[in-house]
DNA sequence: CTTGGCACTCGACCGCCCTGAGTGCCAGAC
DNA sequence: GTCTGGCACTCAGGGCGGTCGAGTGCCAAG
């Protein structure tokens, strides 16, 4: 069948554009796969291809470079993510698994995957709405003053000081503590504001007003706003590329991988940990990334519900299956590695 | 004085290159400086300068760029740190003071930082062993297990899940939280050792492997181990000059700057709030950072024991009197700022 | 549908020359 | 002793022309 070639052709030329960094043109692409036809055959199903959007000429003369279109295919139907070796696999195990405390298996993982991948890393903290909480906190600063600290059961703790209305004393901390955990220890952080709603009647109405304080803040600071905490690491492998890589500047994904919004927004369209999530080039939201692509996976210790997101960004021109490989392998280790911690 | 015309061709020598970014020959330095001699003459300063080490020439027929050696002249001699502007002084004010809790303080001040330098930026977390123990708290997770969070009185929070030689009932942990806290609450950080010494003594003995299990983690994790938060903005801002800057690739510079340590180790070397330490080129202990420049101060309450350090990396070729004013006037206002909080 | 042949295109590379900014040196002026 | 104008020299950068070769599109024949 002429589409399967086709197919080969453009599988052919993804690989050797990768590995070559150079544009490959027919004959070239013959001598290195067996494709069982001249180079001239090879032309005309290289003109079909490029009419049909997935490969493009930098300047006439020159070899076929796949599109981000091509790339798109190439990934869909013409890969399969490529596992990782057995050496591979346990030098991820032993280095997870020596990490003490969440933000040691954090800076762990994403160094990791920095380095497997050669690529930029990220690596989102474990979503707070997600997890249950463990513990809440409160330490009496002064009279009028409060800090909340709360400890969910990822390992993950978030502070917050609150100024109170009224003068407070250390019995009514006590309560209050002693109240809030009761209501909402060992559930979700979705479902506190529920679970707290009628929280301040229970209360004598003069100290109301500290009560309801306190609960806007929990609700408010730890329950919506704080998704947010990322870590990166390897953005010196953007400069390592040739200066093809990035359109010649890698100044715009240098800022945009300062936006951290961006890429929590990025990384938020990821789907459950099985599957691994492909962004290339143009479809990717942000003006700074279309030059570049965005390998992404959820990660977390059920199968439905992700905790949380990792992934790397890089050219579009990069080692998909293995990139893919690696990634989700990590995000399968961290996985463990949290769920035993 | 012919000495006094050589520093002042040096000053003019500097200040053009880094508007320009190229190379300065004699005709073009009359031309704008108001030197009162004949571009021979200058010739004749440059060729010494030259001999003396603090300038160069990219290659014959080119002008003269300084060296580091010149820089440092310029830095230590030749220029004075320029103060910001009122509006300028205002922007930061405004900016910091909307700040809610230390980590939106700190995140402000580095993106600040890099804005007005237009450089990366670097703040160091505020010091554990400098801080003081506003409390220690601890939660039992599990019958063997406990977690503990300390927490300073510059607002930094840090936890630790221990693991016990044997099981602790909810009443020892209160016990031991009341102890711990009577002797160190309100101490410094660095004499929490000495201050918990004898606390193993006053329990049963059947108790006290718990409790020094415990104490050698608030130890040893808390206190000397995890001085080496930083954070880091403005990266981008390396791809911004041309490429002249950083001898051709910014990468060695992105690797250093991934290494955290390295740059605490520089940044450690600031002395107090008071000055701002300039480290040029070769200066600098490492590999990486060999084609930049730092310049830190260390910032803080009191003008002598600084809380932590904050200062800007970018190319030896830089505004050094600009970006020493602005890294000045941020230490100032975060102290202002923390000292308030 | 495949293939070999053929003319054509055009970027990369090389050597060439010219230009101009900048230098070093020197002899003379102050 | 210091400054200055003059002069010969150097050399990176840019424009130009020519060659080379990889790669293409098209076509006629198998």
């Amino acid at each position: 069948m002429i589409e399967d070639r086709k197919l080969d052709v453009l599988r052919a030329i993804v690989e050797d554009y990768v590995a070559t960094n150079e544009p490959v043109g027919s004959k070239t692409l013959v001598e290195r796969h067996r494709l069982g036809v001249s180079p001239a055959t090879i032309r005309n199903d290289m003109a079909a291809l490029e009419e049909e959007g997935y490969i493009t000429q930098p300047h006439t003369s020159a070899g076929r470079v796949p599109t981000d279109k091509g790339y798109r295919l190439f990934v869909d139907k013409l890969s399969t993510v490529k596992p990782l070796s057995g050496p591979e696999r346990r030098a991820i195990e032993g280095f997870l698994a020596g990490a003490v405390g969440l933000d040691d298996v954090v800076n762990r993982t994403v160094r990791l995957l920095a380095q497997l991948t050669r690529q930029v890393a990220v690596v989102q903290y474990p979503s707070l709405t997600r997890s249950a909480v463990r513990h809440l906190e409160m330490v009496r600063l002064s009279e009028t003053r409060l800090m909340v600290v709360l400890i969910t059961d990822t390992g993950r703790v978030e502070q917050r000081v609150v100024e109170l209305p009224n003068a407070l004393g250390e019995d009514d901390v006590a309560e209050l503590r002693a109240r809030i955990n009761g209501l909402i220890a060992g559930h979700q952080l979705a479902d506190a504001p529920t679970l707290m709603v009628d929280l301040p009647d229970a209360f004598a109405p003069d100290a109301r007003a500290n009560v309801s304080t306190v609960l806007a803040t929990v609700l408010e600071t730890l329950v919506e706003q704080v998704d947010e905490r990322i870590v990166m690491a390897g953005t010196a492998n953007l400069a390592r590329g040739s200066a093809l890589d990035f359109a010649g500047s890698i100044r715009p994904v240098l800022e945009a991988l300062e936006e951290h919004v961006v890429l929590l927004r990025l990384f938020g369209e990821t789907g459950g940990p099985q599957s691994v999530h492909v962004s290339i080039g143009e479809e990717n939201p942000h003006e700074g990334l279309r030059t570049a692509s965005v390998v992404s996976t959820g990660y977390g210790l059920d199968g439905v519900n992700a905790f949380a997101s990792l992934g790397i960004i890089g050219p579009t021109r990069m080692d998909y299956p293995g990139t893919m490989g690696a990634v989700r392998a990590v995000a399968r280790y961290v996985g463990h590695v949290l769920a035993e911690g």
